[in-house]
DNA sequence: CGGCTGGCGGTTGTATACATTCCGACCCTG
DNA sequence: CAGGGTCGGAATGTATACAACCGCCAGCCG
């Protein structure tokens, strides 16, 4: 929409992500203002979107506060993401299979390959390459109601492991290899399958670090 | 949010689902102040709103203008909300099946009595009736993620409906019902069977009315 | 000691002013 | 007459100021 609170909802959310906004932080209008060096407007177009994004809670009169992100609200989003990610492989690698997509998962074997280079030049960069690849499954899916619901799970998924520190298993690239194949191959069904497992055990990983029960 | 954007937001999206403000209508922020009656700032926060919902498109400095809604994009939006409502319909039965749900699936079947009559009585509340019978089986998921997720597709379904006119074949109650019962019943994969070929019904019909091809 | 009331901080709603950008009409030229 | 460029109005984007309202908390009174 607008250009100012754009770049606020960005960079608001990129705080909260990144943890300078930790859970349960209370968030005033007043603050943000000074934060970003602009006005209320833009400050509370910002917050109402990033409500509807679900980072923020706001009680009418009583403020805006960061959410609360913890292990069960992480199971119910992998749950999600992991029904909603399976229909965007299986439509991606059915698209392949008629035809409908000229070369264009080339793209993908690129970011397969920058991702596996990156897990020993700049760690820091996987984060960035594996939300590219789960997005470029979407975007080949050609549906843009799965391509707007999967970024507003993927938005939160990021935060979740920005929370954690040094996570991200090395085998994820390989599992991404095996999925743009299946993707690249037109196998639906091999690669919804695949790419429901390699989210599984994405979850696995996270309730392994953060399930002490 | 807050309480004067909200029942613009309310109330703007009301007027573009009943078609008070058809498609490619351009939305001036200033005749939105003279029809509802409130200033600027409220209907900025509902215009974001809306468009973070998907009601409309805005061009930075060019105005802001309803979303065409075409065969296409319904297409789209069933195959999603296909989907959708099979993992809701799942779980839920799966819950049942697990005992989490105490006698909560009354309510559903009190749905389809009341929509099952409301189809000789009083046909303007059956859309309603549908959209709450979704909605129950959406909450009786026990996954905010998927309820909100749910909520977005349900509001530009509704609208979908809006724009026909005498829609909405009365065997649409059978499925229900039908459904009700694989839910009640704890039979996930029947009840994601059923929701699934449910919707699909409701897509045949939709493209029936608006493929002349 | 408990309930109530007052003030205060903060949010919300509104109004106004100004900068920026877009759209369309008009005019000029070939 | 056709095409393109330019200018002006209009709408959006932004900032600031101010009034009204709500919730929290401390202090007071019973």
């Amino acid at each position: 929409m607008s250009k100012l609170a754009d770049t606020v909802v960005a960079r608001l959310r990129a705080g909260i992500v990144d943890g300078s906004y930790p859970p349960d932080t209370r968030l005033t209008e007043a603050g943000l203002c000074r934060d970003f060096g602009v006005s209320r407007v833009p400050v509370r177009e910002a917050l109402r979107h990033l409500e509807a994004e679900g980072f923020v809670v706001s009680r009418p009169y009583a403020g805006v506060r960061v959410v609360r992100f913890g292990p069960d609200e992480a199971a119910d989003l992998f749950a999600v993401r992991t029904t909603l990610e399976e229909t965007t492989a299986r439509r991606a690698a059915t698209r392949v299979r008629d035809g409908d997509l000229p070369g264009r998962t080339e793209h993908l074997r690129d970011l397969v390959a920058m991702g596996s280079a990156a897990l020993r030049d700049s760690p820091d960069e996987v984060a960035a390459l594996n939300t590219s690849f789960h997005a470029t499954v979407a975007d080949l899916s050609g549906s843009t109601v799965l391509v707007s619901l999967f970024r507003q799970v993927a938005a939160k998924i990021e935060w979740l492991y920005a929370m954690d520190v040094g996570v991200r298993g090395p085998h994820s690239w390989s599992e991404h290899a095996a999925i743009a194949d299946a993707v690249a191959a037109g196998d639906p069904d091999l690669a919804a399958r695949l790419m429901g497992e390699h989210v599984q055990a994405s979850l696995d990983g996270y309730l392994l670090r953060h399930a002490p029960s």
